[in-house]
DNA sequence: CGCCTTGTTGCATACGGATGCAAATTGGAA
DNA sequence: TTCCAATTTGCATCCGTATGCAACAAGGCG
């Protein structure tokens, strides 16, 4: 251990006046003539100890520039405040919106949020390795993919756990998800309604939760409303090359009156693709619908009708569950289902209400 | 402190077997017979401790799952390993890139990022103070805006911090930029030779550095070039629906033949509202230019001009200043400008290169 | 006026790992 | 063979806060 050098006379030639080590706890307490319990106990809601005492610390700390050192404090009791956000893919416009409004509820209620990024090339398990280190309080996941259910179950081992848009039965894992087989539906019933007949399907990544739902939530509604189904493209990733990619290959087939991309960067990149190369004119020649209704679907140029997921709902939701008794979600996982809307808008011909 | 029950024969219907503590170096030691010393040299890289000693610990360690506790580890040393990322708009589609980057680049060499979401509203001070308890390591500030250099200074006391897009001189705050002047000055001298004469300048957020560079860079190298400052837009944020509403009123006004927008998602927000409400072509009535090169400017249908912002140098200078002597970054204040790339294409009636 | 209850306070120690220092071991040189 | 240096290892203590427990004070009641 350094031991800080008492402050000696021939002092340094200053500057090292501004990194000096904060007060502690103990410091406090000595200069104030008290017990180290007592600050302890001061910033310690419901904690025994008289009002004045507490006050008299509360405004002397506030002097002195006092804080609890949280790292103490995390070793000492058994939580850290911080929540794990494991986080895959940021280029989708969806997830920003997400982690923001997710990361600010979080703080609201004094929860910081730790950010890992698992890129799909290295080993996962040593990326994963520093979520177990750090000991965080809960782990939310809002990667749709890479991580496979057992690599996340060793990875949160004895913690809580929320996927996001992904459901994993069978494991100790929560999940809060749109309910993609009804947003899927939605649009199928929405493209009947506008006079579509051929409609084609356009994957995400295809192994994931969220594309199998759509998908079949939509072959299923198509099939039952007597609609053709005249392609169905595979996919290898939520992008908007890749939607652009679809989009080419669909306009050079057989005639398709619309087309339900598993989301909404996919469908936007698809629009592009008819309208810039391959000629179409949307919704006049085809008609297009997303999934998500990330900011760009509103834009005037793409005017994207989608099926919106519930963002603040879902936020609500898993913040609840974390705020909640976490130990309640190690013993049972529990998966919730949440509603979206579907928003009309003119990619499939709908006139928009005003905005 | 409660203690760790002992593991009664009577045991708990089961269930508690999944959460149970993980092992403490103590306990690995104990069961290797080795002391607890010689279990954190075995993960203390560089330690005094034999190379088949520490062979052993591995081995053993790994076969029982145990880690190092971080927690623990943050106490002792001084590290924490976290660097903490001040953020204040994530919707601003520039940042998210950003963001990523830099948290995988940081975690390629062990630390990890913790979020602090900056909301205008409410109170900054309250907001940052987690900032100060959490140790973290080095903060890293995002936020063009919000937040006061003099806020800054206090909430970074004693850690290194480096701002990214934004200078502030005279404080202790380190900076890395993009050449703003230079960017504004080669989208000036672009805009003359495409035959503009009449420009004008969309302000983002007024009073932040980056606008002000921008527009003064813009407007001096105007001047020399002859050219006439047609409006000049101040601004309250940087957003698709303040570039819209700029774009419209430009459109409204005296004869333009350039806009230059203080970034990217103005300028997008603004063609959309010259090409769908104003009736105007881009680039035939008028050119459009933008600055950071965000994905959605290489779209066809925007195809925007813009002085791409050298993100992966911004974040590889940050890392290596992090990584390098962070001490030095307390005494003495860096800042950075990198160098930009004008990337023209279509909204200027450029011919973009084949990408 | 004495005893018990309720409320405060301090003491001691725990949390889990890092590290200065001394003890122990080994190897090599004289 | 003897002694010193280099390397390893363990002991003890520290990091800064939280908290069980005991001591202590004040107030109420019989």
């Amino acid at each position: 251990m350094r031991k800080q050098g008492s402050p000696s006379l021939q002092g340094e030639p200053s500057g090292e006046a501004f990194s000096r080590k904060p007060i502690t706890a103990r410091e406090l307490a000595r200069m104030l003539g008290v017990s180290q319990s007592a600050v302890s106990r001061a910033f310690t809601p419901g904690a025994s100890i008289a009002a004045d005492l507490r006050e008299r610390i509360l405004k002397y700390a506030a002097e002195v520039d006092y804080q609890p050192n949280a790292i103490a404090s995390m070793l000492s009791k058994s939580r850290t405040n911080i929540i794990g956000i494991v986080v895959s893919d940021m280029q989708n416009p969806f997830y920003p919106g997400l982690i923001e409004k997710l990361s600010r509820s979080l703080q609201r209620i004094g929860l910081q949020s730790l950010l890992f990024n698992i890129t799909k090339g290295s080993n996962l398990e040593e990326q994963l390795s520093a979520l177990r280190r750090y000991n965080v309080d809960a782990v939310i996941v809002i990667s749709a993919t890479i991580l496979s259910g057992s690599t996340l179950s060793w990875a949160t081992e004895g913690r809580p756990a929320i996927l996001i848009n992904r459901v994993i039965e069978d494991t100790n894992l929560s999940c809060v998800a749109c309910n993609n087989v009804e947003g899927a539906r939605a649009i199928a019933d929405h493209f009947h309604r506008q006079g579509a007949r051929r409609v084609a399907y356009v994957a995400g990544l295809s192994h994931t939760t969220t594309n199998r739902e759509r998908q079949s939530g939509f072959v299923t509604r198509i099939a039952e409303l007597g609609m053709t189904l005249s392609v169905q493209i595979e996919g290898q990733e939520y992008s908007y090359h890749a939607g652009r990619k679809a989009a080419l290959e669909i306009a050079a087939g057989k005639s398709t009156d619309a087309i339900f991309f598993a989301n909404d960067i996919l469908a936007i990149g698809g629009i592009d693709a008819l309208k810039e190369e391959a000629g179409c004119r949307v919704p006049d020649d085809i008609l297009v619908a997303g999934f998500d209704d990330i900011p760009m679907a509103g834009w005037p140029h793409y005017n994207l009708t989608t099926f919106r997921q519930p963002v603040d709902e879902i936020v609500r939701v898993v913040v609840e569950m974390i705020e909640g008794d976490t130990s309640a979600l190690l013993r049972a996982a529990t998966t919730i289902r949440l509603s979206g809307e579907l928003i009309e808008r003119r990619s499939t011909g709908a006139e928009p209400d005003a905005e």
